[in-house]
DNA sequence: TTGTGTTTTATTGCCTCC
DNA sequence: GGAGGCAATAAAACACAA
């Protein structure tokens, strides 16, 4: 208790206003608490009850004060509050006897650190989603970047490889009776993957459409059939990230088996049906 | 010194729980 | 119905630029 301190205590119960001196209640009326200084500026400390109960002069000559804390009260409270952010009844006690002050008041104070603390942690949780929305919009271009530039390779390969297959017609490499999958086929086939593993990853709720971050090619590994080749891309079998393989240019590698429609039946009966492709995420 | 914005202390009203 | 929590709000105290 700070000394020469009047505190008036709406408290208790609200509305049931009672004054204390340190933690003696005095019969007062009215609605806040006073400094002794400005107390005894206004009237001496002993004014009659009469006068205390003096409604209109109780009004003119006290208005509002408000108290401030000290720097040790709030030390104390500040840890008390970082134990346990809820006062129960026994605690306030002690703590108020501790800090001279009224329970009302610790209880007032935690109250209202329990309010600065949520508004800090709103703060808080909208800078992690926002960081975390930025990232992902950046890999997001980059992934789009990625997926314009590897369009146009697929197109330009599939050119190359049709007028291959009319100057070379028994080209023993690949069959001559399958054309080769057009682009438009081919482009699904990845972006499918992509949704399965987004929806259900790392990346949490992710919900991909259309215009969502796909999947893009890194390499393809040698595995070609020799009469066939590539229709749809299997189950992806193992995935690993950068920190698994360490490499750390922000990609998360997965290895997707790649198979055709005609090669999967085949599979039933134990043959091999296609090829590796390392695929990764920039991210 | 003063105007203005921010922080802190306190009140009020409503809600939930026992 | 009382106790305690919370949101909204008031108002004193404080900080600071002009």
């Amino acid at each position: 208790m700070e000394s020469g301190r009047l505190y008036f205590d709406a408290s208790a119960s609200r509305g049931n206003n009672m004054l204390f001196l340190g933690n003696t209640e005095l019969a007062f009326r009215g609605r806040s608490m006073i400094s002794m200084e400005e107390t005894s500026k206004r009237r001496s400390f002993f004014t009659s009850p009469d006068e205390l109960y003096d409604e209109e002069y109780y009004e003119k000559q006290l208005p509002e004060k408000k108290h401030r804390l000290s720097s040790e009260q709030v030390h104390l409270l500040e840890k008390s509050f970082e134990e346990e952010n809820k006062l129960e009844p026994e605690r306030k006690t002690q703590l108020a006897k501790k800090l001279g002050l009224q329970p009302r008041q610790v209880a007032v104070w935690f109250q209202n650190r329990r309010a600065r603390w949520k508004t800090k942690q709103l703060e808080r949780d909208y800078d992690v989603l926002k960081s975390s929305y930025d990232t992902l919009l950046s890999s997001y271009d980059s992934i789009m970047k990625e997926n314009e530039k590897l369009k146009s390779e697929v197109v330009s390969l599939n050119e190359k490889l049709q007028v291959q297959a009319k100057e070379v017609p028994e080209e023993p490499l690949y069959d001559k009776k399958i054309d080769p999958l057009p682009v438009n086929d081919i482009a699904p086939i990845f972006s499918t993957r992509v949704e399965d593993h987004l929806s259900s990853g790392s990346v949490g709720s992710a919900v991909l459409d259309e215009d969502s971050p796909q999947m893009v090619v890194d390499s393809v590994d040698s595995y070609f059939p020799t009469d066939n080749y590539g229709g749809c891309v299997g189950p992806a079998e193992r995935a690993q990230s950068e920190e698994e393989d360490g490499s750390d240019d922000g990609r998360s590698y997965l290895d997707v088996f790649v198979v055709s429609e005609t090669e999967h039946q085949n599979h039933e009966e134990g043959e091999a049906l296609g090829w590796w492709a390392n695929m990764y995420y920039v991210g």
